[in-house]
Order: C-alpha cells, then structure tokens, then sequence
DNA sequence: TCCGTATTGAACT
DNA sequence: AGTTCAATACGGA
C-alpha cells in the first residue's frame, strides 16, 4: 500500500485547509493554498464541489469531524480535542519532538531549546527546527507556539504571516 | 558522507 | 544594541 490518502478540505475563515487521513489517523494537513494571511476580510472563495463520500470509511469521516472541530477551535485560540495523528514513516526523535509541542497548552510557548530539553537531548535545538519544519499537521501540532530564545519569531512552514497571526489570536506578545 | 536547518549564546564591532 | 560565528543533532540526497 502506498499512499492511499484520503483528501478532506476543510473551510474556515481562514481559507480552505486540507486534511489527509490513512488508515490509521489523520496524517496530514495542510494551509489553505490561495488564501494568503493577509486577512481574507470574510470574502472566503468558498468552493462547493461535489463531495464524493463514496467510499470513505466512517472511521474517516469520525476522525474528519474531529479534525474540523479541532481546527477552528485552535484558529480562535482554544484548546481542543485532538483526533488520531497517524505519523507512521516518521522517525523518533520527530515523534518526540511533535508529543513535546501537543504539551504546549493554548496561550503559552516554548522556546526550541526547551523542547529539546523536554526530550532530553539539550543540545539538539537545531534539530527540533527542522522536525518543526517537516511536521505534517501544523496547528494541531502547535509548531506555532515555538519561538525562538529570546521570544522571537523563528520561521513557519505555511508563512511567518500565519504564525503572527496565530499568536495574536490566542493573546501571545512577542 | 556532506549539506542544510523554523537555534543558540558568546564574542565582536 | 546590532551583527557575526562556531557548535551541534538530525534528516535527506
């Protein structure tokens, strides 16, 4: 089996996310792609297509609902349930990584040093960066709550315009 | 094996 | 106070 991914959008405010679940548990997520974070101002191109349910397993469609729930609670800055991640071919040190970050309650932040501490290799700050930055579920995986020592602003996958504004939403100043 | 990385802290203008 | 630089762990080619 390769990547037998089922492809979900989910429509926010914020734009249309995608959402790709496995077998297992939602493995992927991504930023919506023509929606810049330049404030949408509620003009949201909301596409309707037709929806093939065909097919979709009702597990699927469960773990769907979870993760759309769980997306917009986070975008307005709320904690939420989260629904299976599936981050099977990733090593163990990313794993340890992303389970530091779901630690990271609303409203707070760590630094990339801490995480590596938390997981017990303190000098492995560079190498936390670059999981952040090959996790494939951004904002339910807070990678946005991550800042830099000295609470900067490091980078982000999806846009630095997306991190501010995530901040911003759950009352973080920097 | 070599290179890049979403870092860090200390040294140096 | 701003800037440069080496160190360090890990993943991908």
């Amino acid at each position: 089996m390769k990547n037998n991914l089922v492809e979900l959008p989910i429509s926010t405010r914020d734009g249309q996310f995608i959402a790709r679940y496995s077998e297992k548990g939602l493995a992927e997520l991504d930023f919506p792609k023509n929606g810049r974070a330049e404030l949408p101002l509620g003009q949201a191109a909301q596409q309707r297509r037709p929806t093939r349910s065909n097919g979709i397993p009702s597990k699927i469609k469960n773990w769907h609902r979870a993760t759309e729930t769980a997306l917009k609670k986070i975008l307005v800055g709320k904690k939420s349930k989260l629904p299976p991640l599936d981050w099977t071919g990733k090593t163990d040190f990313q794993k340890s990584v992303w389970r530091q970050m779901l630690k990271i309650s609303a409203g707070k932040t760590k630094s990339y040093g801490e995480i590596s501490i938390a997981i017990g290799k303190p000098k492995a700050v560079r190498a936390v960066g670059g999981a952040c930055g090959t996790n494939p579920v951004p904002v339910l995986v807070p990678c946005h709550r991550v800042l830099a020592a000295n609470k900067k602003l490091g980078g982000f996958s999806g846009g630095l315009d997306w991190k501010r504004s995530l901040l911003k939403r759950e009352g973080i100043k920097f």
